[in-house]
DNA sequence: ATAGTATACTTTGCATGCAAAGTATATCGC
DNA sequence: GCGATATACTTTGCATGCAAAGTATACTAT
C-alpha cells in the first residue's frame, strides 16, 4: 500500500496524540486551581500581562474566538478575570486578572517543573530542537 | 516573571497550536470524502487493514473510546464501514470496510502529497527529526 | 450626514476528547 | 458451577475547536 498514507508515517497523527497527551497530563496538575488547560493558557497569557483586549488574546492564544467568549464566562464564574467595556470603543472588551486570579499564578508557578518531571527522558536539548522546528512548521499555516 | 510559565516557552502550547492546524488544514482535503479528520485516522488505519476490532482500532489511533463509539456510527452511516459481532465473543465488534469504504481510498491516495504542499519551506529532513523527536517525547506518556 | 464596509465579539450547531458510569459477556478462583 | 473480576464497548455530561451567522459599533468614501 501506499507508503504515504500509512498512519505510523504521518506528522499530522503525531500532534495529535502528543496535543492530547499534554492536555491528559496537565489536567491533574491544574486539579487544584480548577481550570482546563485552555483556561490554563489563557491565565499564563494573563499573567504575563493583563488588561488586555479579547483580540489580544485570541491572538497570544491562539485559541477559537467563540471558545474564548465562553472560556472568560466560565474564568469570571471562578472569579479568575473581571471583564470591562472599553471606554473609546464600544465594541471592544478588555480582560483584567482578579486578586484571585493575580494569587493563582503562585499555584501556577510550580506547574511547569511538575510537567518537566513527567517528561523524564526528554533532554532540555531535545526540547529545544522540537521547539525549533515546531516554530518552523507553524509557519507553515500562518 | 517567571521564565518557564511563559506560553512561548512552552512545548504544550505549540502542539496545541500545530495539532489544531493540522486539522483545519485538512479539512478542506477531506471535504470530497465528507469525513472529519479523526474520521480519517480511522478508515486509514482501516485501510492498512480491516476486519480488526473496535480495541485494535482505539490501540492503532489513539482516539477516545467514547468517541469511536459515535464516530464508527457515523461512518455507517457514511457507508465506509459495517460492524460485525465476534462469533467468539460477544462482547467484541468487529470494522469493515465497505466497497465505498474501499473505493475510498484511492480519493485519499493522494491528500497526503497536498498536504506536503501545505508545507512548504519544510524539508523531509526536518520532518524526520520532527517525526523521532515526537516519538521519544511520545515515551514519555505511555 | 449616510450608505456601505470593516471590526470586535457572541451565539449556534456539530464533532470530538475526556472521565466516569453503565451494560453485556467472558474468565478466574475456589 | 458460582460469585467475583476483568474485558469490550456504549452512554452521558461537560468543555472545547471550528465554521458560519448574528449583533453592535466604528470607520470610510462620497
Amino acid at each position: 500500500m501506499s507508503v504515504t498514507l500509512r498512519l505510523e508515517n504521518q506528522l499530522c497523527h503525531r500532534f495529535y496524540l502528543l496535543s492530547n497527551a499534554f492536555t491528559r497530563a496537565y489536567r491533574p496538575l491544574l486539579e487544584e486551581l480548577d481550570i482546563t488547560y485552555p483556561q490554563y493558557v489563557v491565565m499564563m497569557a494573563l499573567w504575563e500581562k493583563d488588561d488586555i483586549t479579547v483580540a489580544t488574546l485570541l491572538d497570544k492564544t491562539g485559541i477559537d474566538g467563540g471558545a474564548m467568549s465562553l472560556m472568560l464566562k466560565k474564568l469570571v464564574q471562578k472569579d479568575y478575570v473581571e471583564i470591562h467595556k472599553d471606554e473609546k470603543d464600544a465594541r471592544v472588551k478588555v480582560i483584567k486578572l482578579t486578586t484571585k486570579g493575580n494569587n493563582a499564578k503562585q499555584v501556577a508557578i510550580d506547574i511547569p517543573a511538575q510537567m518537566m518531571c513527567k517528561l523524564d527522558g526528554f533532554s532540555e536539548d531535545e526540547a529545544k530542537q522540537l521547539r525549533d522546528l515546531m516554530d518552523k512548521l507553524q509557519i507553515c499555516f500562518d
